[in-house]
DNA sequence: CACAAAACAAGCACGCGTGCTTGCTTTTGG
DNA sequence: CCAAAAGCAAGCACGCGTGCTTGTTTTGTG
């Protein structure tokens, strides 16, 4: 891919990739036709088939930028968390806040949708992969804990995992006030747990 | 609905309804036809439309099938468990294995599937809060543990929520070892936060 | 200023899944 | 034993989404 020397044409290209994200976020996989996501981006559909020839195309690519979105959200928000004895409890609730975002449910459809299609699931199973990795090296960092300590990795990996479960609980109701107990509970665990902070 | 007097009707339903959750895990929603789901069933797709008007009439009993087959799934897996101190990580396993099972898997297509989908979602929707309630009142039973003191109740949950994120996370990849690791630890932390068992 | 290439818009044809209709077979009740 | 009803099979029409092709506008360059 060489640098488009219109702003034009990366603008347009931008604008398909987000709506196509939220669009999978509202709609599922199923929904978000490239007509769909065309009209929400404010395009025509051969504009859309000119940047993205096919419907996989354009969803490669839509992987790719839900990555990155979760990648500068995650940042972005682990910047300022408190330090003093409730940071444990801020952690977790950030963690829990990126499995509980439109992002992850637009990862979700593509999740599942990959279940089915052979060209999608390699483009995800790298994604998450990856992800995944960062994450956990994250959440290590956040916690300021040792992942050579016995333990302290699966714990780690358990909240995760806790994470996404809690993720798709809130699918289909708002589940706020359930996640808000499990989330002090969870912190209290992880600092008797894992107290190695100074 | 009548008592049906034609066992034949009876057992051509039932394995309507077999199939259709076995397509749903392994095609997914899109991917399971009623085409699809009669040819796996072995009768046609009027004899499918003959029991099932519309596509929707079909996973709505569906729903209530995979519910009803994930309850007795656990029923069963629930009496042989052992009593001595491994007992906490033969449940913790017993619960993840409910989550990461085909019937799971149905389960999670539905639940992506009733995003976009009203009527899915509103059957989704009450039998998740009864199968729900009744895994959590099942799980607070097996670990013998007393929901009225503070915290267990949120430490349970988060077992659920924990299993649930772990199925998601063996959705697209095989993902035993890290389960085995995370399931040993989880126990760990069990016991060592609601030991109150004799 | 002109020309070429890219971005974009609009329309068309094909495949496919659903729902309906029609005809046949088997079972139930008189 | 016969008629009515239910179970079941096969075929057809409609809607819709995708991919392709053609035409128009905008942008960058000689």
């Amino acid at each position: 891919m060489r640098q488009p020397q219109q702003d034009r044409s990366r603008a347009t290209r931008q604008r398909l990739l987000e709506s196509a994200i939220e669009a999978l976020a509202e709609l599922g996989w199923a929904g978000s036709t490239v007509a769909v996501v065309a009209e929400r981006a404010g395009v025509s559909r051969g504009a859309a088939q000119h940047h993205f020839p096919t419907r996989e195309d354009l969803f490669a690519a839509a992987v790719e930028y839900v990555g990155d979105a979760r990648r500068s959200w995650t940042r972005e928000h682990s910047a300022d968390l408190p330090s003093g004895p409730e940071r444990t409890r801020a952690v977790v609730d950030l963690i829990v806040r990126l499995y509980t975002g439109p992002l992850f449910r637009a990862a979700l459809h593509l999740w599942v949708a990959a279940t089915s299609d052979e060209q999608l699931r390699a483009s995800v199973v790298t994604l998450e992969a990856h992800l995944g990795r960062e994450q956990h090296k994250l959440a290590l960092e956040l916690l300021g804990v040792d992942e050579s300590v016995p333990g302290v990795r699966e714990t780690v990996q358990a909240t995760l995992d806790m994470a996404r479960g809690l993720g798709l609980a809130n699918l289909l109701t708002d589940d706020g006030k359930r996640r808000a107990g499990i989330i002090d509970r969870w912190a209290e665990i992880l600092d008797a747990t894992l107290n190695v902070r100074t």
